[in-house]
DNA sequence: AACTTCCGCAACCGCATACCT
DNA sequence: GAGGTATGCGGTTGCGGAAGT
C-alpha cells in the first residue's frame, strides 16, 4: 500500500491553506493516503450508477471526501473491472521492452498496448525491475544493448509459458534453464537469432503490435541469423497472456488466438549479427561458465 | 527474536493540455 | 481568446512487508 500519512503541500486540486474559513475547512476534511474497503465500495458502487468522468463533482456527490485526482487514479489503477493483475508475462515483457525503445517514458501510450494493465504499473515495473535488471548487469537500462539482452533472456521463456503439451523447444534445446539455453545457444547468441512472428491473429496484444502504423511490429524481427531453427513459441504467447480467469477475460483473450499465434526463433549457428557488433560478444560473455552475471540473469527471470 | 535494510507498489505531486464558459 | 476548471501524464515519495543480519 501507500504512504498514509503524506503532507505534501498541494495537489494540482487543492488549494493554500487559510485562503478562507470555508476552504481550510474543505480542506481538513479531504482524506489522503491509502483507501479504505469503504471508501472503494462507495467508489464502486457510485460509478455503477452513475458512470465515471467529472471527478471533482463525482467525489463530492458519492461523499468522497476525496479529491477527484485521487478517485479517478483509485479507479483507472486499482478498481476498474478489467485491470489485470499479477506479474506481467513474458510476452507483455517483451511488449513493454519494445515499445518503451519506441516511445521511451511514455506510459501511457505504452499501456494502451497492453490491455489491463495501467501506465501507472507499467512504469513501476519498469522501474523496480528492469532498471534493477540492468543495475546488475551494469549497463543503461535505455541502451539497445541491454534491450536487447533482454529479449534474448526471454525469448525462450515464451516457450517455457506454454508448457501445455506444447514444449517447442526442440531436440536438445529442449531445456526450462536459462543456463541450458545459454550453453546450447551460446554459440548461437554470438551469431544472432531470428524471431518471426506469423500474422495469423488479429485480436491478442501481440498481433496488436502488428497494426501499429509505426512499424512497431517489426521489432520481433529484429535479430537476425540463419540455422537450425527452435520454435519457441505456438501461441504461447497469447495462450499464457490472457490466463483468462472470468468468461469476461476471455472475451478479451480468445483462445483461438493462442492456437493460431505462432513465433519462430531460429537460433544459427553462424549468420546474422545483432544489430549491436558488440551484443553478441557480451552475451557470450554471459554464457560462459557460471558467473556471476549469469546467475543474476537467472535470479531475475524468477523474479518475474 | 529483535533489529535493520531493501524494495515493490499505491498514491501523491506538479505540470501540461483539453475543455468549457 | 482570456480565464478558470477538469483531466491526463510522468516523476517521485514513502509505507509496509520481505529479506537479511
Amino acid at each position: 500500500m501507500a504512504a498514509s500519512q503524506r503532507s505534501g503541500s498541494s495537489d494540482g486540486d487543492d488549494h493554500h491553506r487559510g485562503e478562507s474559513p470555508e476552504e481550510e475547512q474543505e480542506q481538513l476534511e479531504l482524506r489522503r493516503g491509502p483507501w479504505t474497503v469503504d471508501e472503494d465500495l462507495t467508489l464502486v458502487n457510485y460509478i455503477a450508477d452513475h458512470g465515471e468522468g467529472r471527478w471533482n463533482s463525482l467525489a463530492r456527490a458519492a461523499g468522497l471526501k476525496r479529491t477527484g485526482k485521487s478517485c479517478r487514479l483509485r479507479w483507472l489503477n486499482y478498481l476498474r473491472p478489467d485491470v489485470k493483475r499479477g506479474n506481467f508475462t513474458a510476452d507483455e515483457q517483451l511488449l513493454i521492452l519494445d515499445l518503451h525503445t519506441r516511445w521511451g517514458n511514455r506510459w501511457s501510450k505504452i499501456a494502451q498496448h497492453l490491455p489491463g494493465r495501467t501506465d501507472n504499473e507499467i512504469k513501476n515495473y519498469w522501474r523496480t525491475r528492469v532498471q534493477k535488471h540492468a543495475k546488475q548487469l551494469n549497463c543503461d537500462a535505455n541502451s539497445k544493448r541491454f534491450k536487447d539482452a533482454m529479449r534474448y533472456l526471454w525469448m525462450p521463456h515464451l516457450a517455457d509459458a506454454d508448457d501445455h503439451r506444447r514444449r517447442l523447444l526442440h531436440a536438445h534445446h529442449h531445456h526450462h534453464h536459462t543456463a541450458d539455453f545459454f550453453s546450447s545457444a551460446t554459440a548461437a547468441a554470438a551469431a544472432g537469432i531470428v524471431v518471426t512472428m506469423p500474422t495469423t491473429s488479429s485480436s491478442d496484444s501481440l498481433a496488436t503490435a502488428e497494426s501499429y502504423d509505426d512499424g512497431t511490429a517489426g521489432i520481433y524481427a529484429s535479430f537476425h541469423a540463419a540455422g537450425e531453427e527452435m520454435l519457441v513459441s505456438g501461441g504461447a504467447a497469447a495462450g499464457e497472456w490472457a490466463a483468462p480467469e472470468t468468461s469476461q477475460e476471455r472475451t478479451m483473450w480468445p483462445s483461438a488466438v493462442a492456437e493460431q499465434s505462432t513465433a519462430v526463433m531460429q537460433v544459427a549457428g553462424g549468420g546474422g549479427q545483432f544489430e549491436d557488433p558488440e551484443l553478441s560478444g557480451w552475451v557470450q560473455g554471459f554464457s560462459e561458465g557460471i558467473t556471476e552475471n549469469f546467475w543474476a540473469l537467472e535470479d531475475i527471470w524468477k523474479i518475474q
